[in-house]
DNA sequence: CATGAATGAGAATTCATTCAT
DNA sequence: GATGAATGAATTCTCATTCAT
């Protein structure tokens, strides 16, 4: 069976005339190392400027302020993300190969973008910008989608009816969640022998199995 | 059944003599609240202070940083989490009712007192004293004491084999602890009809259920 | 009796071969305009730009830097107004007439232009440029030559000789700046039912007025 | 006769108990002192910590930004010459001995605190906190001061009823302003022989010799 | 001539921490 | 213990000015 390959692009943009560099690109991918690194409050925008190679009020050239830079890594990742996930439930496949395709979207971004991740996880969320009910939204919305998922797959007999979706939806996420963020935080220390991407793998079939089949006796 | 209610005391100190508020303890209390309310970095000694209706110098009498009050947060609060766990992993009862209370624990808390939840959940993560062997090692902590209750689960053959309890830990806490972020994010919104108790309670329920049986068909 | 109307041109520049725009005309006229909403310290210089119509560098071809185009907004203004009245004071009328002129002079020229006059009167003295000796001496050629139809008028007995021509003059200039300076600054509230027209004409009256014959009883 | 010497008492604070200095008050006589020597836009808050000898972020403890130091300078400044002028408004006198004095007044402090003078005439006009309806009003308050002063003269026989008090007032207090002024802004060069307090004399007497009896022939 | 991206010095403001009382 | 005045390093943000295209 093949985990289709997560596909989070670099940060968009209008295609540029000569092939320059895009400063506002540099920027927006030097915030997402910086913020990575340090974390968001203890960024400084000079740290960022310096990252991208860049004049320190350029910076203010592109973005009002800090925190707009991560409302926008937010909005071009995170979206990046959703139409991923909406894309894997649009598919003909079974329910079951839906959240395996989902959980190695999630894991599989964290192999291949950590920064990245670790920015929307641990940064995103406290931002004050968080509470803005765009952001809100967004967030609830890949919650949506996998509900969406599991109550197709209610309606098509492949799941039991006795569980709310929504809460379901909660569940496999979340563990997912605590899963990338072990690895972020360095909770889990990956074994000698194995590598980030098969313990992903690993990972992700564990979630989907418990989560299809409970870890208790038949 | 029933479920056992959190049990999470007040930040614990040693017994005063004449019985007088306790600087310490009202200092500890207030910066919960506050870290609660704008989170750890936006948290100012004078915000800490004002809220504990103290000078605001008076609080590098009891603690020598910032930090250091973070850290006793954490210590306190999370190690009567972990002890009520621990009490839990002891009892003479099935798997499924030990998840069934350290469910009870994990959202009880939250209904209890949402910002020591908010404060654990949001904050001490993201801190640098996370970076702490110490805490690090405190969390894991947490992992391990659900871990070692699945492992019995499956030697005494109440749960089935094939699963890591490592990260079949990681999946239940996960799915708890998104339950509880997306209440304390107000991503959640409970019905009108739903006191914050019921929800907490159906939540609980649906999670060990899930965790339990999956949600395939049989 | 005809009170001369202000002949305030706009700012001047050498006749344009092809009719078009000016563009060192239009950042002038701009920078007047801004200066007047927000003030010179304010005043940036990509409003200025935007104000005009045209990108924030070109303002560099035309001038050094934002001082210099306060210092041609003076002069050019100054002088023109300078002009004005050193043509009052040659025309072959009374004293009182010409006085008449000057004071219509000052209050017309804030009614035809309110954005120059608030400029000249609340922006340049302040700026550092004033410091220089040519503005200097640029204002005080106005109190000179209407200290010298003053003095003329001791000369032709048409004023008493008691009083040093040179503070009558202070006087007289005072009386008008206040009345254009409480006009700008909206102090005075100009009645529902009389136009700036009249009472500016009301109050260049009145000024000429006291400054003839004084309060007193005969 | 005798010109009342005005009264602008110090920067007025409650009471210290142990006749320390008092830094609010330190920190507003230098915030003067430096508003006068490069103006308020030029001013730093480092200039005024170094002027009062205290540390940079002290200002912050007492006051909330730097426009609220020149809102406060305004405030008591003006405050102290309002009443000053309020008082020589109640006196048993001639109206044309009340117009001495209130030249005596504005003249005086000049001599007396060129600084505050210079700050009060020069900058606060411009400061946008002069937008203020507080302020504003402040500032009427002196025309209407003078205009109920002479009102009152015209109601007792001693000026004539042709003029309209609110704009005598205008004059009286413009052509006060300009002397001041031009004092200022070294416009007017006293003469090698003149003390700056006979030139005030002098211009006072003339300015209410003016007002009084007109500049023309009997 | 025009454009607006790029630069960086300068200034305001914040706030943890110290210290005299 | 308790208070809050005092300190000043750290950082954000602004904007005049330069420069490549």
């Amino acid at each position: 069976m093949q985990t289709p390959v997560a596909k989070l692009h670099p940060v968009s943009e209008a295609p540029r005339p000569h092939g320059r560099p895009g400063k506002r690109k540099l920027i927006l991918d030097a915030a997402i190392r910086v913020f990575a690194r340090v974390g968001y409050h203890r960024a400084r925008i000079s740290d960022i400027a310096r990252e991208a190679g860049i004049a320190y009020g350029l910076v203010y050239h592109y973005f009002r302020n800090k925190e707009e830079i991560l409302g926008r890594v937010f909005e071009e990742r995170w979206g990046a993300f959703l139409e991923a996930v909406e894309t894997v439930g649009k598919r003909e496949e079974s329910t079951r190969e839906q959240l395996v395709s989902v959980a190695g979207l999630v894991l599989g971004a964290y192999q291949l973008r950590p920064e990245w991740v670790k920015v929307l996880v641990l940064e995103i969320q406290r931002s004050s910008r968080f509470a803005e009910p765009g952001q809100l939204r967004a967030v609830s919305r890949l919650f949506q989608l996998v509900a969406q998922i599991l109550r197709r797959g209610q309606e098509r007999g492949e799941l039991r009816r006795g569980v709310d979706p929504d809460v379901a939806s909660m569940i496999f996420l979340g563990a997912l969640e605590i899963a990338v963020t072990s690895l972020v935080l360095g909770v889990t220390r990956i074994d000698e022998g194995e590598s980030a991407e098969t313990y992903c793998r690993r990972v992700g079939a564990t979630v989907v199995d418990v989560f299809m089949n409970g870890v208790s006796h038949t």
